[in-house]
DNA sequence: TCAAAGGGTGACATCAATGTGAAGGTCAAA
DNA sequence: TTTGACCTTCACATTGATGTCACCCTTTGA
């Protein structure tokens, strides 16, 4: 598929995948007329790319991690090096981290959602309502 | 207690703090000469910050969701805005997709390290060992 | 009293992820 | 054949979180 259908499908803007492909995150072929031709998996893999990025992972990581995601591993199995076995672990340890993190805010936000809906239900015909907006 | 200090037991460098303050994500006395003074609590609450942010919440963010993980909730209630209730619903579910995304990949890179050192364990004495950096 | 350590503000630099626009090629459909 | 949609590369702008430096003030200890 060319670029437009990759951005569409991916909700990805064209310029962003173009971005990642010049950090190595994805590939293309080129057409005859000199058009990007992505694989279809290229959709499920700049999906996976978005949400990374999007949990705070920078491009340079991303790009070491995902070849030991996607692809079938028998084929990468024999390059892996202990520097990027070292780098591996780091990086999933650094994940627990932001995942406990995340966690923990999630529930702290949902208990306060929780609280205040109770609140809702418990104190709207009190006293004092008039104060519509947020400045103090 | 002075920026210094909150640094060294915060971890985040001055220049980061003063940042957090102008962001509206931290709050500062000032002392007679000028200098910044900090309640205890800071201390904990800068961590949480940089968790925040470590985990790809932008400032911006995480000033909307601060005030009502930390302090007291009853004095935080009534000022509650249906608006503010929102942006909380949308952030936590933000959130757990994060979470999500996260454990998903977390997982990921530990079966594959597992998979790796399996192989460390059964195939070493093997055939082609010739490629000790990653290129192919 | 002078130096060093710590603070303050302000401004400019950087880096990564993006936005945006210019200038030009390809192709399909009117 | 011309128009419009889609593609290319190149380049400059922006935003957010930082780094860094300059310049000045305060406190403390030799």
């Amino acid at each position: 598929m060319r670029i437009g259908e990759l951005s569409k499908r991916t909700d990805a803007p064209v310029r962003m995948l173009r971005y990642y492909e010049e950090q190595g995150l994805i590939h293309s072929e080129r057409l005859a007329n000199g058009y990007r031709d992505y694989e279809d998996y290229t959709v499920d893999r700049v999906r996976q790319i978005r949400g990374l990025l999007d949990v705070g992972l920078p491009t340079r990581i991303i790009k070491q991690i995902l070849p030991c995601l996607n692809s079938p591993r028998t084929i990468h199995m024999p390059y892996v090096t202990p520097d990027m076995i070292a780098t591996l672990e780091d990086e999933r340890d650094r994940m627990a981290e932001k995942i406990e993190c995340l966690t923990k805010n999630h529930r702290a936000i949902n208990d306060y959602l929780d609280a205040v809906s109770h609140e809702v239900r418990t104190v709207p015909a009190a006293g004092d309502s008039a104060r519509p907006a947020g400045q103090p």
